[in-house]
Formats: C-alpha cells, structure tokens, sequence
DNA sequence: CGTCAAAAAACGGTATGCCATTCTTTAGGC
DNA sequence: GCCTAAAGAATGGCATACCGTTTTTTGACG
C-alpha cells in the first residue's frame, strides 16, 4: 500500500520516461517517504529505477519548479523544507484561492455535484465520530479538492494542486497532532450548510477563516491576533 | 535593446548553463519575440547559445512547467498557446491574487511604500496623458507587481510573477489595442485613494473589479453578465 | 585520542552518441 | 497536374562518457 511503483505512478503509457520519473518521485515526496532536507543523488535514484541520470535530472528540474525540490548549485537536488514561515504564507494563499473556487462553486456545480459533497462530508463525519483520523483526513481533502475542482476553473485547479502538494506533508501531521477536531468539525457543518444555501460569499468566508485558523495555529500557535485572512465574516 | 543575451538574462554567475538557459527562453518567450505554437527545436536553439542539448532540455521542462512552453512526446518544445478561455481563466486567478496582495499591502506597507505607489502612479497619469502606451503600460505593470511585493507573502508573489508571465503576452498586445483607456485610468485613481486611506478591503475590490473587467472584455467581448468576480463593491 | 590534511571516492554539470519516431522531400502512378 | 508513397533528413528521447568540484575516508602528526 505504501509502496509506490513507476508503473502506478505513470497515468499515460505514452507519457516519457520524464514525466514517470517525476510522478514518481512527486507521490514520494508528498507522501513523506524522504524527509525534508534529504538529499536526492541522482545516480543512486536513477539506478534504483532503471534509468538513466538524463531523465532523472529533467525530473528534478520539473519538481524544482513546482516547489517540492531545492536544487543547489553543485550540490544537487534536495526535498524541499517548509518552514513555518512557508507554511503561513502558503496556506494563507491556499484560502484565498479556496475561497474564490467556493464562490466559483456555488455558481457553477450541478444540484448533484452538492449532493456529492455532502455525501462526502457525511462520510467524513463519520470517519470524525470513530476517531478514525486517517480516513477524516482523506475525506477532508477529497472534499477541498472536490470543491476547487468544481470551480471549473483550470488555471484555479492547477495552482491549487500544486499548492497543496507543498503543504501536503505538513498537514498530514498536523492532522495526527490536532487536538481541536471538533472545531474543524463545526466549521465543515457551517461551510456545508452554505454551500447548500449556494451562498457564495459566505462559503468563501467560512472557508477562508476556516483554513486561516487552522494553518495560523501551525505558523505561531500564539499569535491569532495578527493579520492572516482579512474577512469580514458580515453574518451573525 | 530588444536583443536579449544569455549573460543579461544570467542573474547570477553562480548559476549553472541551465538557469541561464531558461531565463533567456523566458525572456524571448514574454516579449513576444517567439510566436505562440512555434516550435522551438532544441538542437538549433541550443547551437544559437553554444550549449549542449542538455541543459536546453532541462530548460524547456522548467518552462513547461512554468506553464510558459507545451512539450508534446516525440514532438518537443512548441511555446505555450493561450486561448481566450486560458485567458480569462489565468486572469481571473490573477485578480484573486492581486485583491488578497492588495488586503495584505494595505496592512504591511510603510508610508513611504505608499507614496512610492502613488509617484509610479502620478508617472503613469503623465504617460497617459502623453499616450504613451509604452510607459504606460510599464508603469502600469510596475504598481500591479509592487502592490503584490508589498504584500510581503514570498509564495504570493512567486505564483504571482509566474502567472503574470504567461498572460504577459496578450496584456502587451491588448494595450496596444484597447481603446478605453480612461476608463482603467479612472479605475487607477480610485485604487489609489483607497490605498492612501489604507481601506485593504476596498482596495482588493476596487483592483479585482478592475482586472475582472479589463480581462473579461478580451475573453468574450459580448458578455459581461456572466459570474466572473463574486465582488460586493457595496461603497457606492 | 583528537585533529587536520591529503588522497580517493562520489557526485553533479555538460557534452555527445545512438536509436526510434516524425517530418520533409521527391519520385512514381493515377 | 495532383495525389500518394517511399526514402532520406531532421528531430526528440534516452543512455553514456568525461570533467571539475565536493564530500568522505584514511593516515599521519600533534
């Protein structure tokens, strides 16, 4: 289950040996099988994959551009290290792009598409009343996901993706860590709830606050007074 | 002074051939002096700059991955198409990104930031009233980026920068084209009383608004009902 | 026993070579 | 004269070789 062949990686046969490379060593990186400031040695990699030092080095440039490597003149490629710092800025990012995917959402999805996420959000309820943090966590993400992707705006879907490839890793630990469930918890009702209202706006807000909370906490567990997210929640 | 060197491009001598390589295909790609769809044949360009094939290679993955280059298998490097819906699509990211940059300017930004703004800002009036759309459209450009550095959230300014480039293109060429020029001039001068009076919020609306409008007309000339901006202007 | 220096191994950067596929050009047939 | 097919040229994908730098190891000296 852990293990994480080229072959699965590989979405399209036709695909280069490139981009099998680079979805290969993505999965691994977000999935927390290197650690944060460990080194890649291309050749070692290359030879445990059957490829050469070509392909594996144009992989490292592609994952380079996307954030989850650093490479270092003469000192090749290592996985990226997000500081707190990092954290807070991207995630700060990450809401404001959610909350305009919800507000896209709203206006966009089908009756069925909501339907869907609220399917998913029961799910993840339940998941919630077992303690069962693995599958809350997957069905936390499926449904942000699912929300981003029914904005229907491609270039708001890549940058996303990307985006939360980066923070991937940093959140799942968090997830294993967090005390206050059930807040996350309350929040996903109102955002819900919202959402079947189709009121844009306000699940943009819920949302934004919601991911702004969550993350600030992470970056500097005592600063909540500074600026992060900039909303005016206008409802109660 | 449109010719574009290797070692112009080359920000840093420590930067390996790749870096240089990529930032030169950068450059000619933004200014336009590739045309989109356009092949870019690795060997030929890589005998033009006396490198390797190599280090080309490399570059043209960061570029794709930049979004700026589309490789196809078996078919190479051809530069980035961006269609009309791309382009609402990217610009409509883009205006999220510049409303939350604006919020955060607004809340970090020194007084002398700000006035700094409105000196670029007074420059640009000057270059309209000249119809000088060159300097206008550089000025112009210049406070958007600023506004967004000032915001002092590095990942924001990365996706920024790289978003702003692929759209660089049909900007330059639209602001050659667009008549209604005082309108966005009008707009311009209502972002910066905002911004002197340091409403973050109005600020953000004012410059989404802005975006939303200028980009919506190049997309689909003939609707401009349809939901692209969710914004409350809610001041006037 | 610890430290520093020199040698050797490892590693990354770039160039080049080979092969398969694609594109172009040309020659043959309708 | 035009369309088609085959041959040759060009091109991209991947592997490998070579070089300079960096890192590690080892051995001698303090």
């Amino acid at each position: 289950m852990t293990a994480i062949t080229m072959d699965e990686a590989a979405v399209d046969a036709r695909e280069g040996l490139v981009e099998k490379v680079a979805n290969y060593l993505r999965e691994h990186i977000v999935m927390d099988h290197f650690q944060p400031g460990q080194r890649l040695p291309e050749r070692k990699l290359a030879e445990e994959l059957d490829v050469s030092r070509t392909p594996m080095r144009e992989a490292f440039k592609i994952l380079a551009a996307e954030g989850l490597v650093v490479i270092s003149p003469r000192r090749g490629a290592v996985v990226a290290d997000v500081s707190p710092q990092d954290v807070q800025e991207k995630a700060y990012v990450l809401s404001v792009l959610e909350q305009s995917a919800a507000e896209l959402c709203c206006a966009n999805a089908s009756d069925d598409d909501i339907a869907e996420l609220q399917a998913l959000h029961f799910e993840m309820k339940a998941a919630f009343l077992r303690r069962d943090r693995q599958n809350y966590f997957r069905l936390n993400q499926a449904i942000h996901n699912r929300i981003v992707a029914l904005s229907g705006n491609n270039s708001l879907i890549e940058i996303h993706a990307t985006l939360s490839r980066q923070l991937y890793r940093v959140r799942y630990l968090s997830n294993l860590k967090n005390e206050k469930w059930s807040v996350a918890m309350d929040e996903h009702e109102a955002i819900m709830a919202a959402l079947e209202a189709r009121d844009g706006k306000q699940v943009g807000n819920e949302l934004r606050n919601h991911l702004g909370k969550t993350w600030m906490k992470y970056a500097n567990p005592a600063a909540e007074d500074q600026p992060l997210a900039d909303v005016d929640t206008e409802s109660g």
